[in-house]
DNA sequence: TTGTAAACGAGACGGTACGTCGTGTCTTTGT
DNA sequence: ACAAAGACACGACGTACCGTCTCGTTTACAA
C-alpha cells in the first residue's frame, strides 16, 4: 500500500532520469552552473520540465545528483531526492554513460583509505588522486558548483555532508586514527582539526585560487602538515 | 583630456553610488545574495537601473565593491569598476553610515598585522578578529557571496585577488617572513604554503560548513600549524 | 499532425485572448494609442507579457484584433494573428462583453448591404450607420489607430485589407453593381473609382479633422457623390 | 524689453535649428517617422538634446516644422513652436540643403492656384503635382507621419490645419469660386463639401493604401468629382 | 486482453527579472 | 547666457526562465 502524498518511484522512469543526470553534467561542463536553466536540461534530456520538477527540488539538487553518480562510477539511485537518503538501499542498474565514466578515487566514496603502514605515503597517494579530480573540469565544475549552491541552501548542505563530506572525512580520521595508535600521530592531536588542517589548504587553494593546484602543492602540505602533528619524514 | 570611450568617471554622482553600495549590503544582509535582483538594489537606493549598469557589470561587482568599502571602513573610491585599480588614488569623502559601520579588522586592509614578538600570539589575534567577522552576518554574507561569485567569473577573480586576498596574504607573509628571520620558523619553510596551511583549516570550515566557527577552533588551528613549521609552544 | 513551428493554436487559453482584447478596447479609449504599453494590456488583463507576444507581432496587431472583435460583435477567432486568417472557421464561443456591446453596422462586416432598390436611400442609410460608429469613441478611438498604424506597417496593412477594407469596399461595390445594372449609375463608371469617390470625403473628414463628422454632412456627401456618378435625385 | 517665460528667441543658434530640421528629415525617410527618436536627430544633428527641447515641445511638433520649411521652400521660420504662428513674419535666411530641394507644387504653399478659366484642366494640373509630391519618400513619409501624428495630438492638428491644410483648401475654393461665378459649378453646390469630395478619394487611397496613387486615378478622380458638381467633359 | 492510473513529452500559462533603450530633466563644462 | 555633452530617475521594451498547470500519449500493472 502507497498512502503517502507524492509520486510513486517504483514508476519512475530510469531513462529519463539517466538522461537529466547526464545532461546536467554536460551543460555544467559546457556554459557552467550559472547559465545553466531547468529548461535547458529539459531540453537537452529529451524529457519534460515537469519530471524535472517531480523528483527533484532545484537545479542545485539535480546536479548534486549527478556529481553522486559521477563520483560513484554508476547511475547513482533511484529514490526521491526528498528523502533522508540515510539508510541507502541501491538500485544495482547499470552504468552511466558519457561524461560519467572513469572517474573515481579522490573525493569520491569508491574504494576505501589505503593503509600501508606509511601515513605520508598513503596521504600523498590520496591527495594525488584528489588533486587529479579537481583538475579535471568534468568533475571541478560540477563540485565546485555544489560548493557555491550549499552556501545558500541549508538543506543541500546538509545532504553534502551526509552524503559526500562525512563519509569522506570519516575514511580520512580512521586512517589517521589508525596512524595515531600506531604512534605517528601525537597522543593529544584533535584528529577533526587534523583532516581540516589537512585538506584546508588543498580546498582554499581550490576554491580561492591563489595558484595552480599541483600534486606537488599536495605533497608540500602533507609533508608539513605531518610535521606539525608529530609526524613527518623529519626525525 | 578624455579620448576613452565610457561613461566619465568626473560625472558620476557619488550620491547615487553610496546608495547603491549600501542597498546591496543591506539586501545580501535581509535577503541573500542569490534572490537580491539588480531591480531591487536600485529601488531601495532610489536609483536608475541604468545608473547601477553604468558603473558596474554584474551583481557580484556591486556587491564586491560594497564589501569593499565596508572593510576598508570608508566609501571606496570613485573609479569605474572596468579600471585596473591597481593603483587606486582615493577620493577623500565622508565616511559611509548605516551597515557598514564600525567593521574593521581581520579581513580588512585597515590596520598592519601585529608584531609584537610572539607570533603565535600575534596570529591568535589576528584569527580572532578573523573569525568574529567571519561569525559577524554584515560581513559573513557579503562576503560569502563574493567567494561564491568568483567561481564562475575570473574577472572578478583577478579584482579579488588584487583588492583583498593578496594584501591580505602579504601582510601575514611579512610577519612570517620577520619570525623566520626571528628563527621562529623553520629556515625552509615555504611562506605561501605556510600561509595556506595556516588559513585554509580556518576557510575550510567557514565554506564546508563542517563545524562552527569558534575562537577556540582558531587557536587550535594557529596552534598546530604553527608546530608543523616549526615554531609552537613545544619546546 | 503538426509540424510548422509557433505555438500551438489549439492549446490557446480563450480566457486569456478574451481579456486582452477587452484591456486593449479599454485602453486605448482610457488613455490613448500611443500612451498605452503592451504592460499595461498585460496587467490590466491579469495575464503575462509573453501571452501577448506569443500570439500577436505588435501592439498594433493586438489593437486590431481587438477592434475586429468588437465590429463582428463576437469574440473574434481563436486562430493565430500571424495566420492568413482568409479561410476563417470561427469558434462559436460566447460574446463578448463590456466595451464591445452593441456595435455592429457600418464599418462592420456583421450584416449585408441594404437593397431596397434606391440606392440613394441604402447609401444614406449604411452612411449614417459609419458617421455613428466614427463619432463613438468605442469605436473612433481604436479604428483610427490602426488607420495611424498601417502607415508604417505593411504587414498590418495587409490584414486591414483582407479582414475589413477588403470585405467592406466588395460589399459596396456589389450594390453599385446592382445599382449600374438598374440603370441608376453611368455605364462607363468605374466601380472602384466610384467607391473611393464616395468614401473618401468621409474619411478625409474623419482623420484631417477639417469639420464635424454630422450625419447632414454624410448625406450631402451621398447626394453630390451620385450626381456625379449619373444619379441622385435630380432628374 | 522681454518678460514672457521661455529661451530668448533672439538668441537661437540658426545653424542649430537647421541641422535638426535636416537631420529630422532625413531621419524620417531613413527609418520612419516610428523608429526615429529624439536622441537620434540629436546625434546626428550634433546637437545637444536639450537644445531640441528647449524648442519644440514633442518629435511630431520638429518633423512639422520640417516639413513645413520642406514645403515652402525654405528654412522655415525662427519663431518657437509653442508660439500661436497664426501671424507668420519670416525670418529670410537662406535655403535648406539636402533633402528639401525642389519639392514645391501642390501640398505645398508656394504658387497660387493656377487659373487658365478651364477648371478641369487646372484641377488636373495641381492632382499631378501633388500625387507625385505623395509618391515622392522625401514628403511622402514626413507628411504622412504628420498626419499619424494629428490623430492624437489636438496642438498639432490645429498647428496643421492654420499653416497648411486651411490655406491650400482656400485656394482650391477659391479657384471653385471663380469657376462657380463662371457658371461651370452648381450655384447650390457647397464649396466645403466640394473640395472633400475632389481631395477626398486622393487621400483616402493615400492613407488606405487601397491601390497605386497614379497620375490617371488622379484625372479620373477629377474628372467623375466635377460631373457630380455641375461641371466636367459630358455637355 | 483490456482497463485504468500513473508518469511521461510537450508546452501554455501568470509571473519576475533581465539588460537595453528612450524620455525629459538637470548639471557640468566650455566657450 | 546658450550650447554640447552626458549623467540621472524613470519606465517600457522584448526575452528568458521560473514553477505550475493542463493536455494527449505511453507504459505497466490489475482485472
Amino acid at each position: 500500500m502507497r498512502t503517502e502524498k507524492g509520486p510513486d518511484p517504483t514508476r519512475r522512469s530510469e531513462r529519463s532520469r539517466q538522461a537529466i543526470l547526464t545532461a546536467a553534467l554536460d551543460l555544467v561542463v559546457e556554459i557552467g552552473y550559472r547559465k545553466m536553466t531547468i529548461e535547458a536540461i529539459a531540453a537537452r534530456a529529451g524529457v519534460g520540465k515537469q519530471t524535472i520538477y517531480r523528483w527533484w527540488p532545484s537545479k542545485g539538487a539535480v546536479v548534486f545528483d549527478a556529481i553522486l553518480a559521477l563520483s560513484q562510477g554508476d547511475t547513482g539511485d533511484t529514490r526521491d531526492a526528498r528523502d533522508t537518503r540515510g539508510n541507502a538501499e541501491r538500485s544495482a542498474e547499470a552504468g552511466a554513460e558519457g561524461v560519467s565514466e572513469g572517474i573515481s578515487e579522490g573525493i569520491s566514496e569508491g574504494a576505501a583509505f589505503p593503509d600501508t603502514g606509511d601515513l605520508e605515503a598513503d596521504l600523498k597517494l590520496v591527495f594525488r588522486a584528489t588533486i587529479e579530480e579537481l583538475r579535471d573540469p568534468r568533475f571541478d565544475l560540477p563540485y565546485r558548483s555544489i560548493i557555491t549552491e550549499i552556501q545558500h541552501d541549508p538543506a543541500l548542505t546538509e545532504e553534502l555532508h551526509q552524503r559526500l563530506v562525512r563519509p569522506m572525512l570519516e575514511m580520512i580520521k580512521e586512517r589517521l586514527r589508525s596512524a595515531q595508535q600506531a604512534g605517528q600521530l601525537a597522543e593529544d592531536a584533535d584528529l577533526d582539526l587534523a583532516v581540516e588542517l589537512i585538506y584546508g589548504a588543498l580546498y582554499y587553494r581550490w576554491l580561492l585560487r591563489t595558484g595552480p593546484l599541483t600534486p606537488e602543492f599536495g605533497e608540500q602540505v602533507v609533508e608539513w602538515a605531518l610535521k606539525g602533528l608529530g609526524a613527518g619524514r623529519t626525525p
